[in-house]
DNA sequence: ATCGTTTATCGGCGATAGGCGATGATGTTG
DNA sequence: CAACATCATCGCCTATCGCCGATAAACGAT
């Protein structure tokens, strides 16, 4: 919704894991959002979001198909925000989240391993 | 998509997160692997092992690189081997770590965006 | 066999994370 | 306005995490 704190800096990096060393700083704000993909239910909840008709999802259709209560999914939900993974909308009555998909592009790049090792 | 099919997965699934939503078995299994990446240690840890020459990292290296004890070291490696990202191998002395490629592969192929959404 | 080195495991402690019920904030409708 | 619905935040509890010191296990060298 109206989070005015959103990620500041969303191409925090990008250099595969696997060609140098992670920077500290770098690794601070990968390690935040890996932990975020880190719960069977916040990836469950990331896949539901991204792979959502028109690329957004509502929390009344997310929140269902889980056996946990609305403040537990609001919480995961908070994390992904925070994390930079997803992003809320408010129209109305519900509440849209759709995926940051640079952020999600950019955290495949650091696990992408180069063809030549 | 096109025609690249795997034939030999390392554990569990690759189909990317964004075009169909992931099942809990399948969760729970990149979940373990995503929480293991979710500590700026074990980041750099791997990134270290990955981006090492010769693919090898030994705990000897390892170790003084960061301003923590032995077994807290030893104990994010193993977080690190449990959830599939590296393997390692004692010779003599010293133990050598590598990185799990096709599994990193894998988690990376997750997290791709399709190119239409 | 005994020592020194390297790495892993064990036990415990403080900090964090995931879960719920209760409450609050926001928006729609009558 | 009041009543209702949706979603977020708060407080609390338990479980897990990250860290350390102490100890054990594996190996080479003496």
């Amino acid at each position: 919704m109206s989070k005015q704190l959103t990620v500041l800096e969303p191409e925090v990096c990008c250099a595969p894991l696997a060609t140098a060393t992670v920077p500290a700083e770098a690794a601070a704000d990968l390690a935040l959002a890996f932990k975020a993909l880190g719960d069977p239910v916040r990836l469950q909840l990331l896949s539901m979001i991204a792979s959502a008709d028109g690329g957004e999802a509502c929390v009344c259709d997310l929140t269902p198909a889980f056996d946990l209560t609305g403040p537990t999914i609001s919480h995961h939900l908070k994390v992904l925000r925070e994390a930079g993974l997803v992003e809320s909308d408010r129209r109305g009555t519900w509440v849209w989240y759709r995926a940051n998909r640079p952020r999600m592009a950019s955290l495949s790049a650091v696990l992408d391993i180069a063809p030549t090792a």
